[in-house]
DNA sequence: TACTATGCTCGTACGCTGTACGATAGTCAA
DNA sequence: TTGACTATCGTACAGCGTACGAGCATAGTA
């Protein structure tokens, strides 16, 4: 039975099915939409029989949160240090993308699962590598973090994904918002960006390459 | 009687004493720990009686984080814009230890409330006065903001508020969880944390002062 | 003065939540 | 055959947001 189970695709529950169908239904629902009985009712199953699993709902919580670090891309070792970190940051900038719901869930969840630690071994190892101190290295390692997460969270709050989806509702709806008597100087800024086009993505590396910049300094000094 | 409750320090409700109320509820106990049947117990009065102030719970968040955006302090005029930058971001990152709940329910709200416009406002007249293109504007403010709240946000993971409660608990939590043939890089940059103090609030301004200097160049560009 | 309208308060109830507890059935070792 | 162990899940409970509507005090009007 236990044999059956880890192999039948279908059938059997287990941690790994659990959690991995949890971040599926929270993707399609959000967080708010996804409850034990529902996630039970996806996986076939009975609501009491994941605890089986997962001891709360706080566990299920955390592991899931493990996946999504799982996703992201780790820094490659072959190349400059810029390269490397810019690399797993673009990463997790998709994959936060693609989980809208992880960088609410971050805020309350305070003790690293393994993936996450292996990442941020692999990212202060990089770091290491290029020559910074190791203080000089958790200084940056904090400040990418801080950038990578602090993006998605702002990003989060938008109500547009990308620059065609921006350009549909702009003149629309954030313009009005914004009368030029009470905000001029956001009124300005919102109609220079609905001309100039505007796409996330590329905000994200502009600002990147900023943070990436003024790291360098930090890699010669103790 | 409605004379009486604008007047009226403990009777009689309104809108503002229920949001301020909830704030402090969530302060106190975490917005886990804010339902409207406690909020209501808190205030005095039954459950369904905070539904003639706010429309839905999510109005009341809503209203909860404009009150946060009313504490942090704008940029002030007088000065340059870094130093004005930086007073309002240290402001800010003060504000959010403060109500480490708010950072945590940005991530679900997406319109802006009018304390948010209008320090968003003030932000953007600052930097536009000090000579940023309205496009460069927009991606320094964008940048200083990803800033406070990623600092925010990862600050609020961490289980200490201090350099004084992080050394407390470093060598006995932190570093047990980092053994050295599985972690060397995370273990040795835990142990050398430990031996020079880590304060969060120094951490800011550190990293604040990076950004703050890449910005700089900017200032002239188009 | 009597009647109505309006503003405010809140008791009750409904459908949802996480999960404690205990019953059940299948598997395996002795 | 027995007993232990694993896995499943039905039931129940306290708590949630809030729809609905009843009850009351006050203000305005006739």
């Amino acid at each position: 039975m236990r044999k059956q189970r880890q192999v039948a695709s279908d059938a059997g529950l287990s941690k790994q099915r659990v959690v991995v169908e949890a971040v599926l239904l929270a993707d399609r629902e959000g967080v708010d939409g996804l409850s034990m009985r529902r996630l039970a009712g996806a996986l076939g199953a009975g609501a009491m029989s994941l605890y089986h699993y997962v001891a709360s709902k706080e566990e299920l919580l955390d592991a899931m949160i493990d996946v999504v670090f799982e996703e992201i891309e780790l820094p490659p070792e072959e190349t400059d240090w810029q390269s490397a970190m810019r690399r797993r940051a673009v990463s997790a900038r998709q994959v936060l993308a693609r989980h809208p719901w992880a960088i609410g869930l971050m805020e309350s969840r305070t003790s690293p699962g393994p993936a996450h630690l292996r990442h941020r071994e692999a990212v202060t190892a990089c770091l290491r590598r290029a020559g910074f101190s190791v203080l000089m290295a958790t200084h940056a390692n904090w400040l990418l973090d801080v950038y990578v997460y602090g993006f998605a969270l702002q990003a989060a709050n938008l109500p547009f994904d990308t620059a065609d989806e921006f350009a549909d509702m702009a003149e629309d709806v954030f313009l009005p918002q914004l009368p030029p008597d009470e905000f001029p100087y956001l009124n300005e800024s919102a109609a220079a960006l609905v001309a100039a086009g505007y796409d996330p993505a590329e905000e994200f590396i502009f600002g990147l390459d900023l943070v990436l910049a003024a790291l360098e300094p930090l890699r010669a000094s103790a």
